[in-house]
DNA sequence: TCTGGGGTCCTAGGACCC
DNA sequence: TCTGGGGTCCTAGGACCC
């Protein structure tokens, strides 16, 4: 797909019965990039590459007519400068990709209250309760796509199915610039014949042992006892990819969905080798690490470092704190000993991370409860709503601060108070 | 070709408790 | 004294997605 010819090719014929196609996922075309081409409409037409210029750094987003020459994103870029040496490259502006981000998320929102982001450029939708003022989903998919241009200029591509899964095949089937129904009882006429790698979760390692088992296509999985595919590729991937495979897919629709860990990594264009660099770098990632915390109202009770080595090999350590946390100081001392327990013996550190994980929300947690006699009687009432709300394995971890904290929980909900 | 940065989920082994 | 089975938590690594 080389041009942009604007009139549509992929845009369905209006099915008979598209009532169960309720589902709807809609995936903005070559976003980051798209969103740079409202600037600078002279590049438009032209092979356009989103990426730093750095020598370790990869495309980020490419248009399609820089797909055309074999460029795609996560490519390094030295890779896809070779084969489209022409290509223009643009730096990345997110800030200009999260703001028209909430500008599509809201003209979804005024179909329907739920709406899922997946990412920066997708959301699925349930339009099962916009029929009476909307029409069937096949005309909201073409509303919305109007709807989009009309007010960013950018272009989005609808998918809609019965599922999650299918509408997410469907939109991407009618990029770019399309639209695509598969209605209840096409489905599996629709899912079979595509490759395996088509189904969610199968990305290079499982296709390739799949194949050794002989499957090429998503019918073939289907067709497939669950035990040779537990066998092949474990319990939970087994399960889930056959009931895919079936278009079986009981996931709804969920507007809101709880973040469960924070991070930051950097990769430096040369490798750090002195305990002074690591060090500052460790503090500057914790540091944005504690910031986002913050902001998000969360402390984390687990923190984990990221190392990679000149060879790119990579490993991970974590460590789980008796009290959680949202403050920088905390967050890098615990980065710089678990970096220090590793025993990187000096070899060069192409990347560093820092993560916080075992998220609890700050104020439920850490504020009052075990402050005194009050809190601690208070404590037994709301146990049960924060089970309701958080889960008990995150309730149970968090309650035996009540002996360890409990002196000291004054100072502790000031210091990690969300202030700044 | 030489590999970013943001995440999620799964597995497996060991510790610990009942 | 030896043995066991289930459940949960913690940690490390890997696959995967956008």
């Amino acid at each position: 797909m080389s041009k942009q010819d604007g009139s549509r090719r992929q845009v369905t014929e209006q099915p008979s019965d598209d009532a169960s196609a309720r589902i709807l996922h809609l995936d903005m075309d070559a976003f980051f990039a798209s969103v740079e081409l409202l600037d600078k409409p002279e590049l438009r037409g032209k092979p356009v590459i989103v990426g730093h210029r750095g020598h370790r750094s990869v495309v980020t987003a490419a248009t399609y007519e820089a797909r055309a020459f074999g460029v795609n994103s996560a490519m390094p870029m030295a890779v896809a400068l070779r084969r489209c040496p022409q290509a223009v490259v643009l730096e990345p502006h997110y800030d200009r990709y999260v703001h028209f981000s909430k500008r599509v998320m809201d003209i979804l929102g005024d179909v329907t209250p739920l709406v899922e982001p997946l990412s920066i450029d997708e959301a699925f939708l349930d339009v099962g309760g916009s029929r009476a003022l909307f029409g069937p989903p096949w005309h909201i998919g073409r509303m919305l796509r109007e709807r989009i241009r009309d007010d960013t200029g950018l272009v989005a591509s609808v998918g809609a199915a019965s599922t999650k899964f299918v509408a997410k095949l469907a939109s991407s089937r009618a990029k770019p610039d399309g639209l695509l129904v598969v209605p209840h009882e096409q489905t599996l006429s629709f899912l079979h014949p595509l490759p395996i790698s088509a189904l969610w979760g199968v990305g290079k390692a499982t296709e390739e042992r799949l194949a050794r088992l002989g499957l090429r296509t998503v019918g073939d999985v289907a067709n497939t006892p669950v035990d040779a595919l537990r066998r092949a590729i474990g319990e939970a991937g087994a399960a889930k990819l056959h009931a895919l495979a079936w278009a079986r897919d009981p996931r709804s629709v969920t507007p809101e969905r709880a973040e469960k860990s924070i991070g930051h990594e950097s990769t430096y264009e040369r490798d750090l080798l002195e305990q002074e660099a690591i060090d500052r770098e460790l503090l500057r990632l914790a540091d944005g690490v504690a910031r986002r915390l913050r902001r998000a109202g969360f402390v984390a009770r687990t923190i984990a470092v990221k190392v990679r080595f000149g060879d790119f090999t990579t490993l991970t350590r974590s460590q789980t704190l008796g009290e959680p946390t949202d403050v920088a100081q905390r967050i890098a001392q615990e980065a710089r000993a678990l970096f220090r327990a590793a025993h990187t013996d000096g070899r060069g550190i192409r990347l560093l991370g820092v993560r916080g994980e075992n998220l609890l929300p700050t104020g439920q947690v850490e504020r009052g409860l075990w402050d005194d006699d009050e809190g601690w009687r208070e404590t037994e009432e709301t146990m049960d709503a924060l089970t309701a709300r958080f889960g008990n394995a995150a309730i149970q971890r968090a309650s035996h601060l009540g002996s360890e904290g409990r002196r000291r929980s004054a100072r502790s909900s000031r210091d990690v108070s969300p202030s700044d």
